[in-house]
DNA sequence: TTTCTATGTTGTCACCGTCAACTTTGGAGA
DNA sequence: TCTCCAAAGTTGACGGTGACAACATAGAAA
């Protein structure tokens, strides 16, 4: 409470400030001074937390990371299905589309999420980072157990999958031509392209 | 040859300093001081020819799809194969690997290809802007024609077919964890996903 | 109570995109 | 051939940004 000279915890504020500037406006909109303007504090206050305007865009996009996996981990807990193959099918649709909503309603995280960073992040960090693909490996390797796919496609699968939902969300986001949908119609085509996209990689991943 | 006052067609020469700048830093490489710089002109010239930094960052993008064009025309050119249906797999194979060899081999032109304008561009412009995704539609009804796959299967096949060769490259430009190959051996593994890859969503296309 | 270091602040610099006002040039019309 | 004018390039300025350095303050440790 004590808005004194010392803030207290200025550095999760100023995060928290950075990525409502990202979820609004994308990498661009994340700005140093900004970020101090909306905390209520100088500009440089920052550089007392972070090194670099790029050691906050880090810490933004591991927070994009998190919910993404979040979001894919609520994704699997929807399925209901009891039979393995059938569960480990379902759930590899289900981290897929949760994926691509993800992206498609928060563009600038996600944006943010898969963008470059040069310096060397901590080993936990690292984790952080690849989590949703570490999600992704889980379920693969519960749709082999299953049984529903064959051993050798096991080792590209992960590749193949993620590079499908990637590409997809991607195309959507700033793929040119790519007709920007208010919401409405143009949703329901582009679900339908969705769903047709995850059952050919489903079908490519299983067909013998 | 008059290096006078007038530059004779300082236009093209400044999209050609942009390109270059874009090949080597990518977007924010794209400085309009640089630029001017580097053709041996002053600070706002290009004012008399571009009304905004963003008209130069839509030629540069320009630029790099019909680059990214031209190397899926090549790729497609190396098929031999005489039988339809084997050709036109062929063809859809080679276009994807010619597409993400591109990304890989020019990150920033290909970035800049796909980075969103605001503008509405011209009529021209737009089919430019279009071009790789309507020479794969060529190539998926070649595919169609050939009966090799199921007509049910085509609307939805641009799309993702795209989206895996799209997703592919920018997770191997910009993804986390994925280990940035020196020229050797990773490039080889690279190869090997990027082949698996192509498999996978031809199956998923022609699969019954 | 004193002091010392974390944390914020002020001031400054270089760079960028953009606007406005000025200058030069080469060609169209007399 | 001469004149003049619009197109093309220049100079100078403004606001915004990331970063650095020097300074100020609070709050805990001594």
């Amino acid at each position: 409470m004590t808005k004194s000279y010392h803030h207290g915890n200025l550095r999760a504020a100023l995060i928290d400030a950075a990525v409502g500037l990202a979820r609004e406006g994308g990498p661009d909109a994340v700005v140093l001074r900004e970020m101090a303007r909306l905390v209520g504090v100088s500009h440089n206050a920052a550089y007392r937390h972070f090194s670099d305007r790029d050691e906050v865009m880090a810490e933004v996009a591991a927070f994009g990371m998190g919910q993404l996996e979040a979001a894919m981990r609520s994704g699997i807990a929807t399925v209901r299905s009891r039979d393995p193959k059938v569960r480990a099918r379902h759930s590899l649709r289900e981290v897929g589309r949760a994926y691509v909503h993800f992206a498609l309603e928060n563009p600038g995280l996600f944006t943010i999420a898969f963008t470059v960073m040069h310096g060397e992040p901590s080993e936990e960090r690292a984790a952080e980072m690849v989590a949703p693909y570490a999600l992704l490996n889980e379920v693969l390797d519960e749709l082999l157990a299953s049984g529903a796919m064959p051993a050798k496609r096991r080792p590209s699968a992960d590749m193949s999958c993620w590079s499908a939902v990637h590409g997809f969300s991607l195309l959507h986001l700033t793929g040119p031509g790519v007709e920007v949908p208010s919401p409405g119609e143009p949703m329901v085509e582009r679900e339908a392209a969705l769903d047709d996209l995850l059952m050919t990689i489903e079908r490519g991943l299983i067909a013998p």
